[in-house]
DNA sequence: ACCTGAACACCGTTCAAGT
DNA sequence: ACCTGAACACCGTTCAAGT
């Protein structure tokens, strides 16, 4: 089989496949010659699609960003008193977004960059916060703030660091941190609850500052 | 030459030369052949030391969080007003330690996981907020959400994404964004201003939170 | 246009061999 | 104990060859 009638591949189905395999088995398992098999062809038919490996795994952050709901930035119901409620149903959406992907939060490190749902991202957060009356300058800074708290908590999930074996942890070298292997059974809840504290205390601060500008 | 009668490598070399790698040429530049010879050692050499390259990174990841300022959560100036200055004061230190080693970033995912050093950290932030007055199940939140805002606007720099190609931005298609390129050009002024600004927002929030327990 | 196998330079890691 | 070269299985990517 050297050209079938029907392309066996198409972009679409190789980031598919390239999400899932991430999700599965984390980064490292993404090979070009493993992604390929998986998709039933053989190594280098990827690059009829794509000019490089790192393209793909772009298009695959891409398309978790894509999963965020925008729609609160919508314009239509701006007003001084909508961009609070807003932020907060965006954060948790891009929050829902990310660690349902965990194994490619690493991979958005390089910013928005050139991915398109990024940078709509970007334009919708600044464009609903200038329309609510935040100056221009402010607008961009609570964008990037926002994100730099959603990404760093989706990263480094604080709880899963804390591995589940209580000889890891000499009592004496950390004297408050005797119960921390614990921490790893409560994973889910120490990480919600710490994003959910520190979004408040976010939006309580940027509340200040909002008054303090008008 | 087998084996000299003074070792040619240690731990501490392979990490310093590691790290200068990294600083230099990115994550991707380091390979156990590349490194040995930076160290003018063949490649297997460095199993001696280390049982796997991620061990190595490991440590550098380790060493970078090791330059982070603690002495503001000594105990002996404690005080219910000393916790707020003393998390201003760690998160500067802290996100200065990985802004000058940027592209390590993205390997402090795992957490605190084994290292020593992030261990330690996190057992000094959740012992001086204890005893500053914070509910241990708040002073581990708020120890984790503050890692999370700094690893986050290391990691995902924001203006960083931006690229410096006009032509990159379809204005149509980002109605907001029409000037982004030149984000890239005052990335460390959009960066630095969002992260304080960040930081005050988040403090601001903790403290009527504070006010709120007592 | 879109797939294939062969090939290139390069990986991380193992291991027997040297001192 | 600590280094070496050879070797293994595996990379990302290129390319000529097939239809």
């Amino acid at each position: 089989m050297a050209r079938p009638r029907k392309p066996l591949l198409s972009r679409e189905r190789i980031v598919t496949a390239a999400l899932a395999l991430v999700d599965a088995e984390g980064l490292q398992a993404v090979s070009t010659r493993r992604l390929a098999a998986e998709l039933g062809v053989s190594g280098p038919s990827l690059y009829n699609h794509f000019p490089t490996k790192d393209e793909i795994l772009d298009a695959v952050a891409d398309t978790v960003v894509a999963e965020v709901d925008l729609s609160m930035f919508d314009a239509g119901r701006d007003g001084p008193d909508h961009w609070r409620p807003a932020l907060l149903a965006w954060a948790r959406s891009y929050r829902a977004a990310l660690t349902a992907h965990p194994h490619i939060v690493p991979l958005l490190a390089q910013g928005p960059g050139r991915r398109p749902t990024g940078l709509r991202m970007a334009d919708a957060v600044f464009g609903a916060m200038v329309r609510a009356g935040w100056p221009p300058a402010h607008a961009t800074r609570v964008g990037a703030l926002m994100r730099y708290f959603v990404a760093g908590s989706a990263l480094g999930s604080f709880a899963r660091g804390f591995v589940d074996d209580p000889r890891a942890y000499d009592p004496a070298a950390y004297p408050h941190l005797g119960q921390a292997h614990l921490l790893a059974e409560r994973q889910q809840q120490v990480d919600e609850g710490a994003f959910e504290t520190g979004l408040t205390a976010l939006l309580d601060g940027l509340e200040l500052q909002f008054q303090r500008l008008s």
